[in-house]
DNA sequence: TAAATAGTGTCTCTTAGACAATATTAT
DNA sequence: ATAATATTGTCTAAGAGACACTATTTA
């Protein structure tokens, strides 16, 4: 906290919530928009997926703790996240009070480790977005408000970038948000959306790759991308 | 937290940090935009200007938290609030680990108790936000945030009647805003946009107070009011 | 040369901003 | 009548959506 109204402290005096951090793991594989569950071994909930998450150390911050949580379940650090909401209502753990605070991340495919090696072996899996299973705690409402945020600021920043690799086509990027947006959008109108935007800059490489013309490779610029950041809802 | 990784779980296990919710609450009073502070009596900060928060008790929603906060500074329930961000920076609090979950408030003045009464005798007081004393914790920074999210919500949304009486006027509304975004707005332009936006309805009635014509009273209409909430990016 | 994919321009409609005159009341 | 405040409409510019054809490559 910060003050007892009235400026007392006695940490004794107050039972304490465990605090945990849960991430939710976004990324496109195999053309469709996925996340990453962790299957639960012990009761409550045993047997059924949840978010992967844990608890927050002392000695570090949310972010830190967000960003431990997803290395050490794919392996990947440096990649887009913030935070999403804090959940604390007293029953949503059976065992004892837990407040969590949830994270949003976008991984680009490429990006994770082959074998989704975690740190223990915690059975883990991708799930698509559109086809999930049942949830353990409140794990399907934190997912459903993670999607509804994602496809909130597809539409107003270009974050979908993040999902991919370093470098990408147009095609590629449109793909990627009508598979989140769930919805195809005009070639266009995106394009001139994109560009518009002015993070992105062409590299001068083609990928030539598949039967047709080939596309030009893009990247985002590191200084516009700050441009974007300082301009988000969240810190 | 809600799993373990491994779904293990002990909570002895881990030493767990303490919880609270701040509440930042706004107001317009005397024609500036003032939030409520509390004077802290002892170390640390001993002496400096806190947003008013305290611990989560074992058995409350975080929402039932802040709300209840709410109501023993300043008497008022039912007005608008909504989670803002938790902060959780290791060393916020110099006494031991502090996880906070800040919320925002808008309080019409008229709501709020005569004498600020607090539940207990801390000193309270409003301070506009163009003039704010030096600040415990973290608490600028959570202040400085709380005030970016109301301009921003302002823009895209007409949250700005949460903080005027049951019934206003359009020139009222436009001062409310004018004051919170701190410049000036067109009359003509405000006008359109706010009746647009469908959430107010006239009353029929009108306000006969000061010299010139007089101005017609509106009201918002509840069902508009649970579309926006609808359209709200937190939960 | 056929098939596949990438890339481009215009028109329209809506929205947002700039801008000034009239209407209604109290003094 | 004068002062004070409330109310109203138009023009313009920019942004968003609808829409179809050309360009470049591989097989």
């Amino acid at each position: 906290m910060s003050n007892d109204t009235a400026a007392t402290y006695d940490p004794s005096q107050y039972d304490r919530p465990s605090v945990t951090v849960d991430v939710v793991i976004f990324s496109l594989i195999d053309d469709r928009l996925k996340v990453l569950l962790v299957r639960r071994k012990q009761w409550p909930f045993a047997g059924m997926w949840a978010i992967p998450g844990g608890f927050v150390r002392m000695e570090e911050s949310l972010e830190a703790a967000a960003a431990r949580e997803l290395a050490e379940e794919t392996g990947v650090r440096d990649v887009y996240m913030e935070q999403l909401y804090t959940f604390g209502d007293p029953d949503r753990d059976p065992r004892t009070r837990v407040i969590t605070v949830a994270y949003f991340a976008l991984v680009p495919a490429n990006a994770i480790d082959p074998p989704q090696a975690g740190s223990d072996a915690a059975e883990t899996r991708w799930f698509p977005m559109r086809d999930l299973p049942e949830l353990a705690f409140d794990h399907a409402q934190i997912l459903s408000y993670a999607l509804e945020r994602l496809q909130y600021k597809l539409e107003y920043t270009v974050v979908g970038f993040e999902l991919l690799p370093d470098l990408f086509t147009l095609p590629e990027l449109q793909h990627a948000y009508e598979l989140i947006l769930g919805e195809a959008l005009d070639k266009r109108n995106f394009r001139r959306k994109i560009l518009a935007s002015g993070i992105l800059e062409e590299t001068g490489e083609m990928r030539r790759e598949g039967e047709g013309r080939p596309a030009r490779l893009y990247r985002y610029k590191e200084n516009a991308v700050v441009e974007v950041k300082a301009r988000r809802l969240f810190p």
